[in-house]
DNA sequence: GTGAAGTAGATGACGCGTCAAATAAAGAGT
DNA sequence: ACTCTTTATTTGACGCGTCATCTACTTCAC
């Protein structure tokens, strides 16, 4: 009843694994830095003024808009209240859900955000989008939704097979 | 005069900055949950482990390291601060440059290495490598090459070309 | 209705990573 | 030897995101 030998990971996996590690490390860290550095906004501060801006009447229930986001109710909680004491956007209570509430955009939120997507646009193609070739872009799409799909139905983490592997050593 | 319509993103672009974004988004925590669950590791603490146990002698200076890594000084300093009080790794003055220091694998980050390459290997092949067939996985390495390529040599980010953004909402 | 679940959201603690500033030693130029 | 700059590393404050926990309202069953 030995433990087989992990499957490690081959060449071609392993150069995959490394370059993807990498580009993400820098093209977040670049366009972050971008950003920030012309706007003072983060990316997510970006990605909620963007999402509310879509909303009809700038505003989304809290749940709703983390659920679209793919954010944790928590992390939106935390980051809602940042963004809240900069006057980006405000809360609202719900009328016909009194636990719920609202996320409004505001005035300089919205102002904030125009001001914004131009450069970032600028900034994303500069670091990712004009890199690649048409087919590439298809490809990194194509991966992409591969790899969330997988995520979408009820996709278990791999359970550790094994119960005491610190124990064996 | 006036200023040129921002060069937005097509829809195939915009749906390959949308895969991308929650490709790494779900990736990324699904991995680090995996880790984090079955070894108490967070990748962080893996990567470290990693490129100290590739190690001659299994140490390496700081800076050293911190480049190799593509980690800023300071984010390397407060990490194996963190590891050094978990008995990881611990520090070792440089004896030629009394400025330097090593970080040392300990037995115990070893250890916890060992136990931990297994599992987290199963979790990069869940998460990522083996939803994509061969001439994905080659597709995203050039991608990826290609990427973090053009922030090798010196590659600037791009200057926000406006002054006064904000002035003219 | 009353009580048990379930749901919406907030909160506190904690690890992580960034920037800016501090420390401190090495090396360069005079 | 004496300043000046550069390099190696640390530190503190702060924003971010996670988990676990808490509050409060809603829903459903009986």
């Amino acid at each position: 009843m030995c433990m087989a030998e992990p499957n490690w990971l081959s060449e071609d996996e392993q150069r995959a694994w490394g370059a993807y590690r990498r580009m993400v490390l820098r093209v977040d860290a670049a366009i972050a830095r971008d950003l920030t550095r012309d706007t003072g906004l983060s990316i997510p501060d970006y990605q909620v003024l963007a999402e509310l801006s879509a909303a009809p009447d700038h505003q989304r229930r809290l749940s709703d808009l983390a659920n679209g986001m793919q954010w944790s109710a928590s992390r939106l909680s935390h980051h809602v209240s940042r963004m809240e004491q900069r006057g980006l956007v405000a809360r609202v209570g719900c009328d016909e859900d009194a636990r719920g509430a609202f996320v409004v955009l505001s005035e300089q939120g919205f102002d904030a955000l125009k001001a914004a997507a131009p450069d970032h646009v600028v900034s994303v193609r500069h670091h990712l989008i004009d890199r690649l070739t048409p087919g590439q872009l298809a490809a990194l799409s194509e991966i992409g939704q591969i790899v969330i799909a997988h995520f979408g139905e009820s996709c278990p983490s791999p359970e550790s097979s094994k119960q005491e592997v610190a124990a064996k050593n």
